[in-house]
DNA sequence: AATGAATGAGCTTTCATTCAT
DNA sequence: GATGAATGAAAGCTCATTCAT
């Protein structure tokens, strides 16, 4: 790298004993690591995020991630793991079209993951470069999309239905990257109530079962 | 970075009078970079491509680039800078929303980009940490969403326009991200025809005139 | 160090209350400290012996061996101390050159040593940095040296006597060494029996009594 | 490593223009570097010598031992690959057992390698923990046994002498190792001219044709 | 007595970059 | 215009050690 920085490293250390150093918590401890560093991968990306600041955050030694998790790698996984699905877990995703685009709608809009800083599908999008998490990412997405075609009630030739649920995806993944990753307005700053309308439309118009008289 | 390698480093410099050393051939060699540091831009992003490996790429001496680029930075934007609008140059963007699905169909499906490897606008997400390229990247983003939004056609509020137009560009980014950096299947290997159908009833759920008896 | 294990961390504890954890006996955890320490001093020199592969081993707490040994110096000093001499002790010393060669012989061949994996006498040369460790092999090799020479019942020039007692010495050093670090065969693979005619030609050399007629 | 130091770092840099910088000098460098870092290596261990002191030694930057040698592997490796055998090259072995004892006493003796410091067949013992360098020690050292089985010009039994062969290399190692790295007096101090009595005993001992009578 | 959390220092490696030729 | 030698800065990782409990 040997690069710039762009972030602005500052202590975090929530809801520790302010004053003194963190001391014996281990549990804690885990978790603020865990916490700077979703953050950083999620702002920064795997590549510029460096364990020396990811430890600064919390005010710990860089040693402690290696006792933690390893490696880089083994952070990066960690953090991934303890990210919530796409769209919720299993029994609260929307069970049919109508629900999906206030689902999404909602969560796609700013501040949906406090503690998250941005939108969490985004640390699924930082290569690794390692393949079993490339795979861990590809499943995450697919989940999504099976879940997808679940809720869309639609009929019709499976293989092109699938291609509709994971359009639908695409188009999340592309807004959570348009909204944080490059700020585009007025679409990073849209509330959940005004990209409702829209999406609505957008799922009705690719779930939909297809109109009489349409040909494909 | 850390270590591995995803490339298969392969000398390029096409269109070189074989046999002797490239020589004197400024525009080419320069041209040359160019397309060898666009590749794996696209490929591997901004922090894991070596200027090293761009210029084994073509054959030349690494302080070339400094010469001509005169730093990483510099190469990045050159490349950025070479790269073709999301949709066509001026003249060629579909001018109303039926042209527009066809397009974007075709711009979207694998192939479309023979010289960069994979599609264009992911040269666009890959952070540099420079904000006047981040700002070139909005800047080529909000320059799409207005196109889209001459070519709707639509009547109604301003606001909710754009935000409708971006949500298309969105689409656009998503596919792209979705079907080069993350294999979705069966997207990653939708063909332009079969891309079509779908995306004619986005571009119509987003951009048609609200139909009458809609409540927004 | 850089990297890699060559190892195969087992846990020893033999002869602990099998079932429960090692509880309250401390001279018996020192001594399974110590028998693992030497076990990987020897096999894999100091730098590369690591304090919490030797805990590990022994299935106790690293902290452990700070108490018991103070430090890495501390251990390794323990390590040596308890080393039985190059010879056995004073009493089993051969009391001339006929016993010499087998008493070598024997103490050289493999297996010789088993409760340290290899010639103890390795240990010696596992360098610590330490000048009273140096000190204590110098010693050490020093002492077997004048028994040699008092095994030798050879008359003569006093300093001549004494370096041809050092040759011996170095002999059973590289002997050790070739076999165990280097590996060199057919010498690390022979018995007892098969080194004892060679080895008792060079003890006579060495140290019979020079033959009449001879000038030094 | 975290342990203390015993050397001296002294910048070196023979024969370079005094005052000023190394500069523009890649094979000198890569000399320079060679030989400071055999010295280390020589003295200290594989472990103990870390590449900073080395390129500290030459008086340059730490990436260079990266553009000339790869790794610390591969500035051991090519350290390795220059030392001289342990006893001359091809030509200069010596035929006969009769300068076998003499030759081994002056390469044994001290300075007799000025360039290195200390005998160069130490740098053979440094374990580096990669079995191709393991591999080389074994052959260098196979070698000599062959050379000296080839001048010992004894017949019988092809296994015995072949132990024979090795015990005399092993017996070269050990002094080595006994002169430099324990420094045991006076065999430390003894020069060839007092080596060459008793080492031609041992080699008689060692390589003469068993005499007759002699039950094996 | 014993444990495990936490630290500090240092090592190899990697890169972008600069300087002479 | 072009090359290759040399530099500086940082990153990931490892280890002995210390500190509370």
């Amino acid at each position: 790298m040997a690069a710039r920085k762009t972030d602005g490293s500052a202590d975090v250390a929530a809801g520790q004993p302010a004053g003194g150093r963190r001391r014996r918590d281990a549990a804690a401890t885990r978790e603020a690591l865990l916490q700077a560093a979703r953050d950083r991968f999620i702002r920064l990306g795997y590549d510029r995020t460096t364990l020396r600041d990811v430890a600064a955050d919390v005010g710990v030694n860089l040693a402690l991630i290696k006792r933690y998790f390893d490696s880089k790698e083994g952070l990066f996984k960690a953090a991934l793991a303890g990210t919530p699905r796409f769209l919720g877990g299993a029994g609260e995703f929307p069970q049919d079209r109508a629900a999906l685009a206030e689902a999404l709608s909602r969560q796609l809009a700013a501040g949906a993951w406090p503690e998250f800083g941005e939108h969490p599908v985004l640390l699924l999008l930082r290569v690794s470069g390692d393949e079993r998490v490339d795979s861990l990412r590809r499943q995450a997405l697919r989940d999504f999309s099976r879940r997808v075609l679940e809720a869309s009630g639609a009929a019709g030739d499976d293989d092109e239905r699938l291609l509709r649920a994971e359009l639908l995806v695409a188009l999340g993944v592309g807004i959570a990257v348009v909204r944080s990753a490059v700020g585009l307005r007025p679409l990073a700053d849209a509330t959940a109530d005004e990209l409702i309308g829209p999406l609505r439309d957008v799922v009705d118009g690719l779930l939909a079962p297809p109109r009489p008289g349409d040909a494909v």
